[in-house]
Formats: C-alpha cells, structure tokens, sequence
DNA sequence: CTGAAAGCGCTTACAG
DNA sequence: CTGAAAGCGCTTACAG
C-alpha cells in the first residue's frame, strides 16, 4: 500500500543541485541562504512532498526531542480528559507534541507504560502517580536526565523525589467545603470515598478535620467511610453513611465521582440530595453542574492546570526555574450549588426557581 | 539540574571490554551471545541505568517507529476521551505508544497538528477528522506513506480518501431511536441539533427520515433544528422546538451532549422529560445512564470503538489487511432509559409538578 | 560467539 | 553564500 520510499534531504539537494547542509538550512530558516536558493528548496520540498525526521534531527544535534510525556490515571476520568486537553493545549501552542499514557491506578503498568514513553526521548514527563509509587523505582525508569513534574499526588513517602509538583490546595478545599456545610448548621458530617493512604485523599481529610475541630466538633470515627473514588462504589457504599444512630446529615466527598454516586445512592435509598441530606464534591468535572441537584463542590478546574503543568515544564525545560525542585500549589475554590442548600423542596427544581428560593 | 550525558551502548561496550555490535544483541535477544556476557551485559545496562533509544534504533533500521498517532476533535469531550482510552489499552498491550492531538474542530488546527505529528515518524494515524477535512489537504500533510484510519466520519467530498475507515452506523441507530419514539406513540418527532452538512449528521438524519417514512409520516420542515452539538448550545435552542404550533412531542438527538443539554433546557421551560417530551440521545456516554431523567440513547460504546480502532490500524501495520482500503461498521444499539418513558414513573416528577401549572 | 564497518536522516562547525 | 566531512545512537550484514 506504501511501496514509495521516504523523501529525505539528499533527495531535495540532488533535485536541486545543492548540498545536503544547504537544504538543512533552509529548513531552520538560516539567513545566510541566498534568497533565490531559499525559494528554490522551498518549492522542491513541496514537490516533493518532504516531510522532516525530527527525531533523526534531534539525534544529531544532541538535544532531547520536542515530545513530552503525559501518564494519568485514567484517561476517561473527566477528570484526567480535562487535565490532558489542557496540557495538550498548551503544548501545541509551544509547538511541542504529546506523549500519553495511562496506568489505570497499576504501579507495575506505570513501569511499563513509562518505559515505553521514555525510550522516545521525551523532553519531559508530567506525571501523576499511581498509588503507592515510589520515588526510587521512578527514577530506575526514567534516569537521571528527564524533567519530572508530579502532579496531584505526592509519592508513596509523602515526597516528590527531588521533582517538580503541582499540587491542589487540597487541604484548603475540604476545609472550605466543610465549613460551608458548618454554616448551614449541619454538625454530623461525614468524610465520605477515597483511599485514606493516598496523598490527596489525606490531605482532604486533613482539612475537614481542622474546620471541624475549629467549629470545637471531634469526629465520630464512623463519619470516615473509603471507597473507590468512583461513581459506582459510592452508589454501593452509601448505606455505610446511615450505619450508625445517629446518622450524619452531611457529607464532604473525596471527589465529584463519589459524590454524583452518592447522589445517586440517596436517591435509592429514598432520601433527597440538598434536603435530607447535603453533599460536597471535590474537582468541579463539567458534570457537577448539571447533576440533580447540581453539585456544591470544590473547583480545581483540571483544565487551567493542564495548561498551568504544560507552562511548568517548559518554563523548566528553558532553564527558567530555580535549579531546585519547585513545588507549586494551585488554589481552589468553592461552587455552591444546590446539593447542599438547605431550603426545602429546591432539590430537584428548574435554575429559575431553586435560585428564587435561595434569596 | 541534569548534568549527566546519556549513557550510550558505546558506554555499556567500553565497561564490559566488548563492541557495540554484541550490546546491540543482548537488547534485541539475539541467541547467538554467550549467555555469560549477556548475563554481564545485563548487569551494566541495570548498573548504568541505560535508556535504549528507540528513534536512533528506527533510525538505523529502517522502519517507522512504534508510536501511533491520535488525532480527536476535543479531547474534553467523553465520547473522544473514552474513545483515546480504548486506543491507549490496545496499543499498550501492544507495545505501542501513542502520540495525541486534538483540533478543536478546526481544519486549520488540524494541519498544525498533524504536521507536527508527522515528523515524530509515527507508524499509522487514527484521525476523527475535523468537519470540512479535505483528502487533498490530509494527504499533502501525511503525506503518501502513512497508513491513516478515519474514525467516525467521512471527509468533505463524503469520501474515504482511500484511506481504512472505521463508521458508527448512524443510520440504523437513528432509526431505532427513531422508530422507539413511534412506537411510543409519538408522530410529531423532531430531529435536534448538530450541523448539517457533517456526515454523521447527514447520516443519523437519513435514518430519522427512513424511520418516519415508513411509518408514513412526512417531517415537517420546521421539526429539523441545527445547532451546535454542545450542551450549552442545545440549552438555548430549546425553545425553537416549541416555535411552531403544533409543536414536536419527541425528539432525537443528535447525541448525548445535546440530549442532556435538552433536558436542562426542557426543566428550564417548565416541561417535564419523559413525560411531557420524550428524548433520545447518541453515543451512550457514562453521564447519560445518570441524567434525570436517565437517557434513553443510542450505545456506540467509545471505549470499544477505541479498541478496534487500534486493533485495525495494528492489523493493517502487520500487512493483515487487504490493500484496497478497508471501511469496518460497528454496529450500535438502542438503550432504553426513563428520558422516553410515559407518564407512570414517579421518581423524576417531584421537579415538575411545582411548576406543572405553569406550563 | 564476537567485532569492524557502513549507514539511517539529519546538523554543525569549518573551509572556501 | 555554499559544500565536504564528521557524528548523534543505534543495527545489520559480513568476516573471523
């Protein structure tokens, strides 16, 4: 189907008479190319449909290629989806291309999608690590050389391992969901999803405690319930919440995923989401705004820190950050929506009128 | 920060006192090498932290290199984003690697993209193309020697480009769609949302009209409504079903994106979604199974459709496909849900009875 | 079983 | 302004 052979640089100089290094230098735009030159191997190139071999290009003059590697989670997380179009944005706008890979929560598919990345000579890697990585067996896979920026976790040891890390203000943001449900009055509120040894899920928690300890309130230890930080677990584990008497009437979710299947748990067991019960989400995916009834929760707005992860690495790659590794934490912010508005009977009512009965 | 030279098989050879030539051989698993030097051999690689450097290895040998590139419309979008995932398990388990772009529906972007694709020398192309994509233009960026498979619609011209093609079958799933509504009751159903001139458009609306037709009904011209294929879009142009008298007491959506942004905009007018208007979505997307009311819609299962788009763009590499171009249709089905469901369910009507007298 | 040599497609000094 | 030569990191015949 593809019987032609690859047109290369030698093809174009033959064509037009000139040397391989010429061609090459109209290629980088070297203003020592006489003009009518230029023009020449401009309009060979064309013809003949060349197209340049980065990688043996950047195999010459040393330097890594202009790829970077992304490895998330889970690439149908909106979570994650939004995160990479954002860095996928960023990136081609610097005229750099993307790497991507997904490990599906698995340390050792980590290993092996990362040494499969790594051996393209990325420029740099953004990673967000599957739990329970370690610094050590991240560094065996990618070396010394490559540029690592962490992102939403730290590693198994509560480190980065010497690398850059964007974080989420994720302390900061249970704690503002917390207190959003303490000054609506509720006092039993649950932490509810997630998994308590990852970085991010005890960082959450972290927070929720200290707005309520602030509000003189100790956690009753049945108010912290784990599950998978998805819809379905959530859905499955929200009778855990009504276990004990008596019950909370709250809770902060690890995340959006917990808490549109919380919803939807309630929902099963007969209680109504923002009346009965109020939820918090964490990450503000586009969903949790059309949720019923839409989502209070925690922007993060994966998407500007795709673009911010993207700026991180090439600012790092242009030498512009401090040689240390540099932590940079994003803030947060809280959407009040009606999930946890306690007036009644707003729940499940059209924009026009749960906004009228909250003024 | 990293001031370390790559360690190179020249390095490996220099510390096992061998050549190049027999590193090069215990790398690719040549049985010809002693098994002592290739378990020394080993042992340095490990010692060093050697990264095999797969574009000089391509390079050298001949071959394109193992990535594939992956170009999508909107990577945010959870039908492409499902879609990608499914693309990364295979060509992971592969031993693929996957290069990304996205275009944002722009034909310009797209050129950009893949022109900076390209030149990472990737093995094949799997391209949902932006609307307006030419053969002409496509192939003049690829150039001739890069196997493309288009996913999902055609190009301009309704062709293929002679390139494989991997199609929904929007027809029959419109129709279903379609023909579910009639067998509802329904007679005056409307077609809403997405841009005409698209093929998967044209497509769905062919099997809309095949399904009306035999049920002989003549559409009205007003029951066809274009816009944007966006939530949001779809929530402002909700009111145009309603414009003429008699007004549509179903519709079919274009996809999920729109059908969900129906139903806000149906709640927004007082209606009340699979009661008094029944709704039909496309593609299936997770978020459809947990709208309210729950989406009756059309399963294309993006994650699947990733899979095989892999799988044929791997078969197609490994010379298993015929030469001629090759066009595979995955079939789709009809997923009922409560969206198209008559008055009797309850759950979903506390919202609307409020504001019932209204309408 | 191992090594010397050529070469993939490009770029970079260095001459001229 | 243009060209000849060397070399990036690897692999592949070909000798031995």
């Amino acid at each position: 189907m593809t019987p032609t052979r690859r047109v290369t640089l030698a093809d174009i100089a033959a064509a037009c008479g000139l040397s391989k290094a010429t061609v090459s230098m109209v290629l980088r735009d070297n203003p020592r190319v006489h003009p009518d030159t230029r023009a020449r191997v401009r309009a060979e190139l064309e013809r003949q449909g060349y197209v340049y071999h980065r990688g043996a290009a950047s195999l010459r003059h040393g330097g890594a290629s202009n790829a970077v590697a992304l490895v998330v989670n889970d690439l149908a997380n909106p979570f994650f989806a939004e995160f990479a179009a954002g860095v996928d944005a960023a990136l081609a706008e610097a005229g750099h291309v993307l790497l991507l890979g997904s490990t599906g929560e698995s340390v050792e598919r980590q290993q092996a999608v990362l040494a499969s990345l790594v051996e393209h000579d990325p420029a740099a890697l953004i990673l967000s690590p599957a739990e329970h990585s370690t610094a050590t067996r991240l560094r065996r896979i990618c070396g010394p050389r490559l540029p690592v920026l962490l992102f939403n976790r730290t590693l198994d040891d509560g480190g980065t391992g010497d690398w850059d890390y964007l974080a989420l203000d994720n302390r900061a943001g249970a704690r503002l969901a917390t207190e959003h449900l303490l000054a609506q009055g509720h006092r039993a509120i649950a932490f509810f999803g997630g998994h308590r040894d990852s970085s991010s899920c005890g960082e959450r928690r972290a927070g929720y405690r200290e707005a309520l300890a602030d509000a003189g309130i100790a956690p009753d230890p049945g108010w912290l319930i784990e599950c998978a930080p998805t819809r379905l677990e959530a859905a499955r584990q929200t009778p855990a919440l009504f276990a004990r008497d008596p019950a909370p009437t709250a809770a902060v979710c690890y995340n959006d995923a917990v808490a549109l299947g919380l919803l939807a748990g309630l929902a099963r067991c007969g209680r109504r989401a923002g009346h009965d019960f109020a939820v918090t989400g964490f990450d503000d995916i586009a969903e949790a705004a059309f949720a019923s009834p839409p989502l209070t929760t925690i922007t993060t707005d994966p998407r500007a820190r795709g673009l911010q992860a993207a700026r991180l690495v090439l600012a790092r790659l242009r030498g512009e950050l401090p040689d240390s590794p540099h932590t940079t934490v994003a803030s947060v912010s809280l959407q009040i929506r009606a999930s946890t508005s306690a007036a009644s009977d707003t729940t499940f009512q059209s924009p026009a009128r749960a906004r009228g009965s909250a003024a």
